[in-house]
RNA sequence: GCCGGAGUGGCGGAACAGGCAGACGCAAGGGACUUAAAAUCCCUCGACCAUAUUGGUCGUACCGGUUCGAUUCCGGUCUCCGGCACCA
């Protein structure tokens, strides 16, 4: 086999009648690969007479080893990237690196390496691999987020953010991860479990920088809709993540407390005159207040410094029961005047609406089961049906709509006029309003770690909070080489870094020491490859706004809320600021899915890794990205075969075989002048080929089915030579199916089709051949086969003119030996005829 | 609980607009070539039945509906995967 054999190029004898080559991927890769390189093959520059098209595959973080997941989405891009450029795009295709992050310190730590030395290690090594996969990528543009001149802008965005009054300093209770020795956004917890290192979140009472996304919450939900390519999944999980409430703000006023009041978040204030207790969040800044002096006062505070310690899983586990203590206070309901005991509960959420609940058992099934535990009054205010249900007998809350009663004034509406009715009346009253709230939190960016960019502020004793000036940007990461407790220390270990002076004035300042999350850094990234270089701004507006948006986005699915939540709402506040056109930065979304080896993900424990370069030395390059678009579409997960390689590595074989074969014949043999029927078949299979793969690739983005055609026709031109061998071979309509089949190969296998190309002596390179187009006269047939059912099952098959009117097709129908048989004896219902596919002959 | 996606041979998957279910590939079995192996080529390959070289029945998770005709559309059920969830 030849995968086996030496790199040099070998001879051998074949079949007895030519001395042929091999397929040497290796040496083939190699030589394309450093012709691409020193002839700039891939440089975008702006041209104003070709539409732009920018295909971005999320760029990676530098970590030392391609994986296959990353093999997956270089080769989705690529090919994508190839395609539009045969198809006469000016297409930007630009890699780099998310540098920055926990990683680097903790292998600075092991191989006491400064973490900046390792990352440009493994940036080298990981580009090394990306090459070695023929990927199209524009090096001159290539960014990487911990060198100076990039984060540079990351705090000049920051600063942006400061002065629009969207970053902002907070006391709040945060995720905190021990392991990682930082806190955490809420996009980072997952299950109560930190991201990167899985272990248990604690929450601590901290004071830090977030910036305001909350602000955007209603267009980063309204925009997704105009999002129309992007997967449903992923705006399904968005939306999920923002969960956008509607409802009413309720003040409660405070008996004993004159002036005083508690305000309530609801989504039914139809049902306020069910409210038969409230209930606030331990964290509630009157819950010390409201039991000062009372009897209840050590128990309730005890309660309190109890749940406040428990850990973010504790407390929303599903198992931990709910627990509530009267205060010893009452509220005062505003519609019905009437006194409604306080309690304070564990499973009141602080962070969600107002951090107090309105107690209503008969219409919320939580507020039930904890009315039944408490003894707690239940108020049927909303009825469904003739009988007015029993508050006696209940066994479930009804969270329907329905028409209210015991409801004073308010009663025999429906509950929507309801919660108008009740909300207007409230905000007369001075007493409520309409509120939306959602469950997305502002995002938390300050990071206790080393390797990140600095945070550029500058804590003055006169001034307070300074922003560091634009003009002293960058501020620079200090050198990091000393080790301690076995970590990196982080930006408050270095007083020379600490010890500034304030900009305003003049006096002692110190610097802050929290660098900033690195998914700020990969939140504008994109913008800076439309101009990587520029040193006036973030970006050249000139080239962000020929450049952007960014029409073919692909990545992992796991970025679904934090990444591309991110990145939405940067170019939302870009945008308000005037410094980009667009709205939205990723107009189309391809998720791609995960690849599994024997129903696992790939690990080392597992013992089930294959990496990209054991594929790229075996069988080469094109190979393994061919399997990988073959196996599965884009977007399903994908079940890594080797034997499935070993089946595209014959199949490319089989290409390289057909080639060769057929140039040893061109010189050899004349061949026949007169194309017959055999050869207009051969140029239907090649125009239907052209047509399928053109728009798997283009349309529906399915390679798999687009490789499928390829085979298809690879197996057509086979049969084609074996059916007329010799002189009766057509040369001129064989080598012209080649020539296609080569082109429509190009943007899945580059390095062999360039090959190929070259070998037939075509000039330039394959990849700047005009994409092939389909001729529909090529693809005419002057006879089709059309199935004849009777009852809606095949019968029979006849062979048609291709354009047989319907009359004409049902009596060739009939008129078939087997059909007419079955008919005997049988009454005719009806006849459908569908010209070039079928007859169906209904009987009785 | 709410929301989204999926369910097709031994396997990965195909069927684009309601029209021959299983393209293409893998695996498996048989054969050719070869001293042999590798490579390559040819044939078979959903299940069951049969009068078994050209026939029949069933079959796309399950039950039902619409239709001349349903993997595809509609209603319901089940299972799996994913997101959110003590969210007021």
């Amino acid at each position: 086999m030849s995968i086996n054999l030496p790199l040099d190029r070998a001879d051998f004898l074949y079949g007895g009648r030519f001395f042929m080559h091999v397929y040497n991927p290796t040496e083939i890769e190699e030589r394309w690969q450093q012709r691409w390189k020193e002839e700039n093959f891939y440089r975008a520059v702006i041209d104003d007479t070709k539409t732009k098209y920018f295909v971005l595959e999320m760029f990676p973080y530098p970590s030392g080893k391609l994986h296959m997941g990353h093999m997956r989405v270089y080769s989705i891009g690529d090919v994508l990237a190839r395609f539009l450029w045969m198809r006469g795009y000016n297409v930007i295709h630009p890699m780099g690196w998310d540098a920055f992050g926990l990683p680097a310190e903790n292998a600075a730590i092991e191989h006491k390496v400064n973490p900046s030395v390792w990352t440009m290690q493994n940036i080298e090594h990981m580009k090394k691999q990306q090459n070695r996969l023929g990927l199209s990528y524009d090096w001159h543009r290539e960014v990487n987020t911990s060198a100076p001149d990039y984060y540079r802008w990351s705090q000049w965005l920051f600063l942006l953010m400061y002065r629009r009054g969207l970053a902002y300093r907070k006391k709040a209770g945060v995720n905190w991860c021990a392991t990682c020795n930082t806190v955490l956004a809420n996009e980072q917890v997952e299950k109560g479990l930190c991201w990167r290192c899985s272990s248990a979140v604690e929450s601590r009472e901290l004071e830090q920088w977030f910036l305001r996304i909350t602000d955007y919450a209603e267009q980063l939900l309204n925009d997704l809709d105009i999002l129309e390519d992007w997967p449903e999944r992923v705006k399904v999980m968005q939306r999920n993540w923002i969960g956008r409430s509607e409802g009413a703000e309720i003040a409660f006023k405070l008996k004993d407390f004159p002036g005083q009041e508690i305000r309530t978040f609801t989504t039914r204030p139809d049902t306020l005159f069910g409210v038969t207790y409230m209930v606030l969040a331990p964290e509630h800044p009157l819950v010390k207040q409201l039991v000062e002096g009372t009897e209840n006062e050590e128990a309730v505070l005890e309660f309190v410094a109890r749940v406040r310690q428990e850990s973010e899983i504790e407390r929303t586990s599903d198992e931990a029961p709910k627990v509530g203590l009267f205060t010893g206070r009452f509220a005062v309901n505003p519609v019905s005047g009437e006194e409604i005991p306080v309690l304070v509960g564990n499973y009141v959420l602080m962070a969600y609406g107002t951090g107090a609940v309105m107690g209503v058992p008969a219409h919320d099934q939580r507020d039930f089961l904890f009315a039944r535990q408490y003894s707690l009054p239940i108020r049927v205010v909303i009825q469904h049906s003739e009988e007015e249900p029993s508050e006696e007998t209940m066994t479930e809350a009804y969270t329907g709509a329905g028409r209210m009663v015991n409801s004073g004034p308010f009663n025999g509406l429906n509950s929507s006029d309801g919660i108008t009715a009740i909300t207007t009346y409230l905000a007369e009253q001075g007493q409520g309003h309409f509120r939306i709230t959602y469950r997305l939190r502002d995002w938390l960016i300050s990071r206790q770690r080393y390797w990140g960019a600095p945070i550029p502020i500058v804590y003055c004793e006169n001034c307070g909070i300074v922003p560091v000036p634009e003009e002293d940007l960058p501020v620079e990461l200090p050198v990091a080489l000393e080790l301690s407790d076995n970590r990196v220390p982080n930006l408050a270990g270095y007083p020379t870094f600490v010890q500034t002076t304030c900009s305003t004035c003049g006096g002692p300042a110190r610097r802050e020491t929290d660098t900033m999350d690195t998914f700020i850094c990969s939140s504008w990234y994109f913008l800076r490859f439309t101009s990587p270089n520029y040193v006036d701004a973030p970006f050249d507006s000139k080239e962000v706004d020929y450049w952007m948006p960014v029409d073919q986005y692909v990545g992992g699915i796991e970025h679904a809320v934090l990444h591309l939540l991110y990145a939405r709402f940067f170019t939302k506040v870009l945008n308000d600021a005037g410094l980009i056109k667009v709205k939205e930065p990723f107009s189309r979304l391809l998720a791609q899915g995960m690849v599994y080896k024997d129903g696992a993900k790939m690990s080392k424990s597992k013992g089930n890794v294959v990496t990209p370069d054991e594929i790229v030395e075996r069988y080469g390059a094109d190979t393994g990205r061919l399997f990988i678009l073959f196996a599965a579409p884009p977007e399903k997960d994908l079940d890594w075969s080797d034997q499935g390689v070993e089946g595209c590595h014959r199949f490319l074989r089989r290409v390289w075989r057909l080639v060769e074969e057929c140039a040893m014949q061109f010189k050899g043999e004349r061949g026949c002048a007169d194309p017959g029927e055999a050869e207009m078949e051969l140029q239907r299979s090649v125009h239907a080929a052209i047509k399928k793969v053109t728009h798997d690739i283009g349309e529906r983005f399915n390679f798999n089915t687009a490789i499928s055609a390829i085979m298809e026709l690879v197996n057509s031109i086979y049969a084609y030579r074996q059916a007329s061998s010799g002189d009766r071979q057509n040369h001129a309509v064989l080598r012209e199916s080649l020539k296609q089949t080569v082109l429509l190969l190009a943007p899945f296998v580059p390095h062999l089709a360039e090959e190929i190309w070259h070998s037939f002596g075509y000039g330039g390179s394959v990849h700047r051949q005009p994409w092939p187009q389909y001729d529909p006269h090529k693809l005419q047939v002057n006879e089709v086969e059309v199935v004849v059912q009777i009852n809606g099952k095949v019968r029979g098959k006849i062979t048609v003119p291709a354009n047989y009117p319907e009359d004409k097709l049902i009596e060739a129908a009939r008129s078939n030996q087997r059909v007419d048989e079955l008919l005997i004896g049988k009454e005719i219902v009806k006849t459908v005829a569908v010209p070039g596919r079928l007859v169906n002959i209904v009987v009785k």
